[in-house]
DNA sequence: ACACGATAGACAACCTGGTTCACTATTTAG
DNA sequence: CTAAATAGTGAACCAGGTTGTCTATCGTGT
C-alpha cells in the first residue's frame, strides 16, 4: 500500500529508541556525578558484573578480541570504575572488578533505566509496553549480551 | 514486580533488533553484489539522496562534523557509490552525487528492509508489527535522519 | 617428573572513523 | 572594495577495533 513506512523506518526507530534512552541514560548519569562515563563503558560494566571477570572472558562475552577487551579494561581502570588484581589461583590471570565507583555508576544506571521504562509506559501503556518488548523479544537473539556492539558498524 | 526484565532489557532489545535487521540487509546485500557496503555507507547513501548534496550539509544532516562527512564521501567514492562534481554556480562547493551503483544498492536496500519487515509481520502478526512501529514512533523523536550514528558511541 | 600444548595477558603495528585546528579559495554583504 | 562567512582540504590526534608475536603460567599425558 501506497502509504506504508518506508522499510527503512523499521531499523532507525529501533535505533532512535536505543539511542534515546541511551542518551537519557547518560544525560542524568552525568547529572548524577558519572559525567565521563560513555555508553561503550555501561556494556562493558554490565558485562562484567558483580563476580567479575577477565579480559579473555569479557572479550567472548562482548564478541570482541581479548586485546581491545583489555584496551577498555585499561581505560575504565584509569577513570576508576574498574580495578585487576591477579588471581591467586591462576597468577596468569588478572581479575577485573568493578570498584565501588563502578558499582555506583551500575546501580544507578539500573534505576535510571527503570524511570526511563516507567516513561515509556506512560505514554503508551503498560500492556502496549509489554507487548513491545515481547515482540521484540521474538524476534531478537537470545543471549542479550553477545551485542558485538564496538566496532559493528565499521 | 520480581519477574520484571530488568531496565536494561528494552534499550538491549531496541539495539538488537536493530541491529538484526542491518546484519541480515547486509549479508542479503553482499549476496547481490555488494558486500563492500559497510552499514555506515548505507546511511549515508540514504542521507545524501537523490538530489545529492555536499560534504558540509551531509554533515549537518548526519550530526558530524564536516570533515568527517567529507571522509565518508571519499571512501565512498572509492568504492564508486557517489562522484563528486564542482558546483557551477558555486565554484566552492562540490555535489555529491549518487551513481548508477549507488543508486543500486540504495533501491536493492529499499527492497530488502521490505522483505525484512514482512519476514518480522509473519512472526508477530501485521496488527502487532504496527503497534510496535507507531509506538516506537510515538517515544523517538520526529527527526528520522538526525541519527548521529557515527562515534555517538564512543 | 617433566615436556609440551593450551591459555592469559601485554605490546606493537595498523585500520577506520571520529575530533579540532589551521589554511586556502570563493562568495556575499556592508 | 573590503571584510565576514562559507566550502573544502590537510594535519595531528584519539578511541577502539584488528592481527601477529611474545612471555609466563597452567595442566595433562607419557
Amino acid at each position: 500500500m501506497s502509504n506504508d513506512p518506508p522499510g527503512f523506518e523499521l531499523p532507525l526507530r529501533l535505533f532512535l529508541g536505543f539511542r534515546t534512552l541511551i542518551d537519557a541514560l547518560h544525560a542524568e548519569l552525568a547529572r548524577q556525578g558519572h559525567p565521563e562515563v560513555r555508553p561503550m563503558h555501561g556494556f562493558v560494566m554490565q558485562a562484567i558484573g558483580m563476580r567479575g571477570t577477565t579480559a579473555v572472558e569479557l572479550g567472548r562475552t562482548l564478541g570482541v578480541s581479548k586485546q581491545a577487551a583489555g584496551k577498555t579494561v585499561e581505560t575504565l581502570e584509569r577513570l576508576g570504575y574498574v580495578e585487576r588484581a591477579r588471581d591467586p589461583h591462576d597468577t596468569r590471570r588478572k581479575i577485573v572488578r568493578l570498584t565501588p565507583r563502578g558499582l555506583d555508576a551500575l546501580t544507578r544506571s539500573a534505576r535510571i533505566f527503570e524511570e526511563l521504562r516507567a516513561g515509556w509506559a506512560a505514554k503508551l501503556g503498560e500492556e502496549r509496553l509489554r507487548a513491545l518488548e515481547a515482540d521484540l523479544r521474538a524476534v531478537t537473539p537470545q543471549d542479550v549480551f553477545r551485542l558485538d556492539v564496538p566496532g559493528w558498524f565499521g
